[in-house]
Formats: C-alpha cells, sequence, structure tokens
DNA sequence: TACAGGACGTGGATGCCATCGACCTGCGAC
DNA sequence: GTCGCAGGTCGATGGCATCCACGTCCTGTA
C-alpha cells in the first residue's frame, strides 16, 4: 500500500468502472501495471468488490431504519448474527459496544413492510428486545472520504 | 424501470465493473441495448454512481461510529445539516424521526481522532447535544439486497 | 565487489469491448 | 392506414484488457 495504491484506491471508490487505462493516466503508470496492482488489491482483501450506488427508492426500498437489537444474556452473539444474516432486508450490522449489541439498518419498501420485520425480528430467537428509529432521508449515504490532502 | 431494468441494477450492484458485453449476455439483450439502458439508469438518477467497496481499516479508517445529534430548537435543520457536509468523517447522514435529528455514521482512524470529532461536533452551531455508540466490528456493510424471487 | 533473485515496471501484440451509425419493427395517436 | 417514436439489432472501428518477453533496480549473500 504506497501512495499510489491509496490513488488508485481513491479513485475507485469515487467511480469504480474507470478503465485500466484511465487509471494508469491518472496515477502516471502503464495500464498493465496499474491492473497487477489493482488485481493485488483485489486479492489482499483491501478492495472488497465494486457496486452501483442505487437510489433505493428506485427499486422499490423507499423507508430505511436502524434498529438497535438487545440480545437475551444467554444466547451466544454469533448464533444471533447468523440468524440476522437470513434477513435480507437487513443491509449494515454492527455489533456495538454497549446493551444494545447489534445496530442493523434495514431497507424496506412500506412501513407495513417494516412492522413485519420488527416482529418478525422480535421473535427471533436470542433477542430480548430491539428499538426502531426511521430515517425520513437519507442527507446523503456512504460517501467517500477524500485523502488527506488533495497532492498537488 | 422494466424487469430487464431490474436486473441490470442487480447485476451492478453486485458488480459494478462487468463490461456491458457480459451485462448484455445475462439479459439476453445486444451490448448497444444495454449501453442505452444503463445510460438512462444513470441520467435518470436510479443508478447514482459505481463505487469500490475498500476495507476501512485499509485505508486507516479502522474505527466506525454511530453519532446521534440533537439540535437546538432555535436552527434550521438545512443550516446544520451543510455544517454537518463539511466534515468529512461523516460518511452517511440521516436525517431522523425523533428527538435526535441527525443520525451521523462516521469513520475515523483513531479513538483520539473520534474525541476530537465529537468535540467539534458539539461545538457546531446548532448541535445541542451528540450522543455517540462505537461499532465494535462490522458484520457486514451495504450488502445488496437480492431481487425478490431469483426469477429462474 | 560481484552476482542471483525477486518485485515491479515497460512496450508490443492480440482479441474483446465500447460505442457509433444505419436500419428494422411494433405500437399508439390521429 | 400511416406517421413518428421507443427501443431493438447488426456491423464497423478504434480503444482497452490482458498476456508475454524483457529491462531495471533493489537487497541479501558469498
Amino acid at each position: 500500500m504506497d501512495a499510489i495504491d491509496l490513488r488508485l484506491v481513491e479513485l475507485l471508490r469515487t467511480n469504480a468502472r474507470l478503465s485500466f487505462a484511465e487509471l494508469a493516466r491518472q496515477v502516471g503508470l502503464s495500464a498493465p501495471a496499474v491492473h497487477e496492482r489493482v488485481g493485488k488489491l483485489e486479492s489482499s482483501g483491501v478492495v472488497r468488490g465494486y457496486r452501483a450506488d442505487v437510489d433505493p427508492e428506485a427499486i422499490g426500498l423507499g423507508v430505511t431504519a436502524l434498529i438497535s437489537v438487545v440480545e437475551e444474556s444467554t444466547t451466544d452473539a454469533d448464533d444471533l448474527q447468523e440468524l440476522l444474516r437470513e434477513l435480507p432486508e437487513i443491509e449494515t450490522c454492527y455489533f456495538m459496544a454497549g446493551v444494545e449489541s447489534f445496530l442493523l439498518t434495514v431497507r424496506v419498501g412500506t412501513i407495513a413492510e417494516l412492522e413485519r420485520l420488527i416482529v418478525r425480528l422480535n421473535r427471533t430467537p436470542g433477542v430480548a428486545s430491539t428499538r426502531t428509529a426511521i430515517a425520513l432521508s437519507a442527507k446523503w449515504e456512504n460517501r467517500p472520504r477524500p485523502l488527506s490532502p488533495p497532492a498537488e
């Protein structure tokens, strides 16, 4: 991970569809060199994939909520995690410090669906209670942080 | 947005670097047709961009936290939002229902940086108070939800 | 110092891909 | 019926991805 790798990562975080030729121009290397560097970033796990950033409303997922989960003291967090993984509505799952072990961000189409999801969660073995907060709007999401100083 | 558009969106959400030729094969259209569809999805705002999914730790952002912000009753949420936008550590910003108007997910390198960020937030005009929860680990993030039934 | 080996780069070659333009076809409005 | 358009297909062409042979610069070792 030298400065060029960091630059490549930043470029791809901003636009994952840049061609290797374009990346090469931006970092001042040849296309094969960039190809190899990016390949290494992928296989070393630095770059985990490439995702289109899609407006959730456009695909019928207009309701976003954050749900905190308190787990029962008797259960194993890993087991609960595996049960949570089964629920496709859960877009991200953090294991938290604090009483509420998990914090989920979920995406559904309607409030009715959200209600059903909450009921299902509360019935899930290991879940003691949940607390839901609804996002009225996303001001921005997954904004890539620019590298420290824009090296000029 | 017909079924083919949905399929394209799903494919790109899973792998944003698929070639148009490959997308075309997957959906049973010609490459130029897919090219045009994707272009329309982009210009209509359904597809907002393409992002490499990068391991935050690998780029020195190993600390993730969620911060709820209570705003002062006298201030305008839009003004506060603009101030928040200036802070590059804030990766996503939701406007929430409830007393805590904003929920931020932030990413920094160290706990010390997190502390500085919290101080800065609390000094920001319009911020009445904040509450921070630290994510010990991300079990998964931004998992793309598969389309309803995998149409066979 | 001399030298072997590896990491990393370049340049050329080759086949695939992106993208344009010409043209076809089905459908709704009139 | 037929005009006009939305949305396809196909063919051509230039650029890109990717492989390979080779150069260069470190670095460890005798």
